[in-house]
DNA sequence: CATGTTCTGCATCGATCGCTGCAGAAGGGG
DNA sequence: CCCCTTCTGCAGCGATCGATGCAGAACATG
């Protein structure tokens, strides 16, 4: 039997898809959802507005899938440093990965899931839930991870895993924003550095 | 002689700008900058488009004078716990105010400062460049007050003030980013509270 | 070739964006 | 009373918002 199709029929597309959903998590993360109008998504996908609706099917479907392709990118950090042997090891690389996505040398600054979409109108309240449910999602992995920990005994038995979660992810947040603001990558990582001096704090 | 003249001359406003601008503060802060349209603000105020541009300037204008009615209101807490005796005492009481402030049980979640327009469109680049002034200031009123504390000796003659005031920051935005999001305000100062468990952190 | 299917370019939709012109209303001073 | 100043209500400005209709182009199949 054929495994698949080489061609699917009819005329084929005329872009890279790939390209100019990367194209748009570009905008997205550096405007907002917002402040990223389909004018400039399209600009920079370097595609017709038709063509876009046609392909993503409208402008919080397209931010849907650049957060999708956000996840498995740039923020791939966090399910990578989950699995680190150990609890340490695990926020050692969730503040490394943060401190470097959040400054990259090119590209924006910050954090898609933290500035994409924090406050919003009532008509972008997609996006807003959308943010609220991935960040969410964040900090239930790294929970998790902090409960086997405890299981493990890698930390104290009287460990609040939430409450450590909590921690763990606020300064997370706290170093995307801060990035966002234009503070630099060495300085950022030199906080995550003093922070991890003493661990864990509570 | 006189001190001052009770009426200026011209017809008498007809409503109260104070509580107009309480107004449009609450709504910048739930919404964003790019969120709140003139059609929303106004419709909060209760005055038309003409009377807000008579009274504020424009959007942008309205923008800056919520924001400084956000910092000597819900924000004074930071000015205010600047004057604590301690750096334990600055911390303690800047962390209560921000989940005090962030999870108000009526009015929005989240601190205006980080969540007004953390990423933005070209046009409204004015107001995130503001905010992030904003932040700026906040962040080197507290590094000046440790220096001072590293002066006094209420902070070890080895502490980075910068560094410890990067870090105060960031906890402090994290608890922001995670109120918008709808976590609870005991959540919120129970971490607080572990985190000031070990002080300084490093 | 004809036919079917899919994608693209152009023009444009109604709604909303931030903002303003203008006439009249509401006050004080003469 | 008239005159001056300031504020308000109404209407509407050009621009941009997200989103579509439609005709034709570009492919596969027969």
């Amino acid at each position: 039997m054929e495994t698949r199709q080489r061609r699917p029929i009819g005329r084929p597309r005329g872009f890279d898809a790939d390209e100019a959903l990367e194209r748009a998590l570009l905008v997205f993360w550096e405007q907002g959802y917002e402040g990223a109008s389909l004018a400039n998504l399209t600009d920079a996908m370097g595609i017709s507005t038709t063509s876009m609706y046609a392909t993503f099917g409208n402008k919080e479907e397209l931010f849907r899938k650049a957060l999708e392709r956000y996840t498995e990118g740039p923020s791939a950090y966090l399910a990578r440093a989950l699995d680190e042997p150990t609890a340490l090891g695990v926020v050692t690389a969730i503040f490394a990965g943060t401190v470097r996505t959040t400054t990259r040398p090119t590209g924006p600054n910050g954090c898609l899931g933290v500035q994409g979409a924090l406050a919003t109108g009532d008509s972008s309240r997609g996006a807003r839930d959308l943010l609220v449910a991935w960040r969410d999602s964040g900090y239930s992995c790294i929970r998790e991870r902090f409960e086997r920990a405890v299981d493990d005994g890698d930390l104290p038995p009287e460990t609040n895993p939430a409450l450590l979660a909590r921690y763990v992810t606020a300064l997370a947040y706290g170093i995307a924003v801060q990035a966002a603001s234009g503070v630099g990558r060495d300085e950022l990582q030199d906080m995550a550095d003093a922070a991890l001096r003493n661990w864990p704090p509570c």
